[in-house]
DNA sequence: CCAATTAATTAGACAAGCCTAATTAAATAA
DNA sequence: TTATTTAATTAGGCTTGTCTAATTAATTGG
């Protein structure tokens, strides 16, 4: 199957909306995502409907057949590989990786994402900590929490970032948080969710209720 | 400056024309060049000039501007920085490689093309032998030879391609001829400059005078 | 159950890059 | 120097992917 960037685009939206909203995958959704007019999206939808890579009703909204999912999937893996070429070997740091790796996911040649693979070792995460399918498109177990789910008290390690945003990642950095950061949580505040963290036995900062639902700890 | 893909090419390609031919480049050269119809060049033609990336008249054709001749050059780096990887990384094979760094080259990053100059140890030639610019623009220096104008009895070493034709190049790869074969010239054919060649002491082939001149020896 | 709001859809446009089919200009040969 | 040929240019169209401004359908609060 032929796609072009715009429609993979779409595909991997799509795909990253299944795992993450138990939702429906309505226009309004996809449009957020892909930061494009919701009109836009319904066009996509269309196209990507003749061509067999999604179904779309109004009360199941968009899911991806079989075919679909293979393209997003391949996507996904090779974004996440580049992200680990970009940091491991080119020595970028974390949040400046994914609009590089946005324009190198696209890029087309039977063999060059399993060979990218394979030089990289084969790695199962990404800097990011998420998890890279491997050749069949299966992906490593992984037990990941949130941290907005722990109690007072609790002592635990980032290993994941669920925001693609650069500015989030770029407050992380500035916070002193990357993957293996310890935090312990110091208190919750039930009015507005935030909470008091402690950054590697140091620093005690205040974060949103939203900020700790887009790390992972274990 | 902001330039699409297709600019890229067209600069590239005005580019690659003013180093080979040193004729005037006119629209019916260019678009062979970049393989698209004489009338689409003259509308990419006038969209570059409005964009000063080059000046054009019938009688004088298509020229860089300073701008066109920065944007291009850096193509051109990134495009040989790009094969090294795929062959000394990636383990592609010299006749797959110009392909998928057409992709590649368009990226787009602050540093990127510097950081994999740098993580390639700073290469000076491409696979296939040619020059690869460094950081400020400057060409690494080489005096390169046709194997067309050596005469009989003349024994020489392949040293780089001047084409990026994959049928050249699988022809090339059939015949065990690479960087580095030795060859030595055994007839030149007045009829139709057509070459006996005797490839590593070991097979006599006979090639076209067009296979000649785009093999580049020492 | 109806009015108000929100979301999906349609209609109509537009920029980029490409094409084919004229048309015009230049070069060449008779 | 005129006719022929070749090359450049213009005109008009098409596709992709986007937009804005209606319009239609759903949902929800009163």
């Amino acid at each position: 199957m032929n796609t072009t960037r715009a429609e993979e685009n779409y595909l991997k939206a799509i795909y990253r909306l299944t795992k993450t909203k138990k939702q429906v995958i309505l226009p309004n959704l996809i449009a957020e995502k892909v930061q494009v007019n919701p009109a836009s999206v319904v066009d996509m939808i269309k196209k990507l409907v003749r061509k067999e890579l999604i179904s779309y009703s109004r009360k199941e909204g968009a899911k991806l057949t079989d075919t679909g999912q293979r393209i997003a999937l391949n996507i996904v893996r090779s974004h996440r590989l580049w992200e680990v070429f970009l940091v491991e070997k080119l020595e970028y740091s974390w949040s400046e990786i994914h609009v590089i790796a946005e324009q190198l996911e696209h890029i087309k040649h039977p063999d060059l994402v399993d060979k990218l693979d394979s030089f990289l070792d084969f790695p199962s995460f990404d800097p990011h900590g998420d998890p890279i399918p491997d050749k069949m498109g299966a992906y490593p177990i992984s037990k990941k929490i949130f941290l907005s789910t722990l109690s007072i008290g609790a002592e635990c390690k980032v290993i994941s970032v669920s925001d693609d945003n650069t500015d989030f990642l770029n407050y992380l950095e500035k916070l002193g948080i990357s993957i293996g950061t310890k935090i312990k949580i110091l208190e919750k505040n039930a009015f507005d969710d935030s909470l008091s963290l402690q950054i590697e036995k140091k620093n005690i900062i205040t974060v949103s209720r939203k900020f700790a639902d887009s790390l992972y700890v274990i």
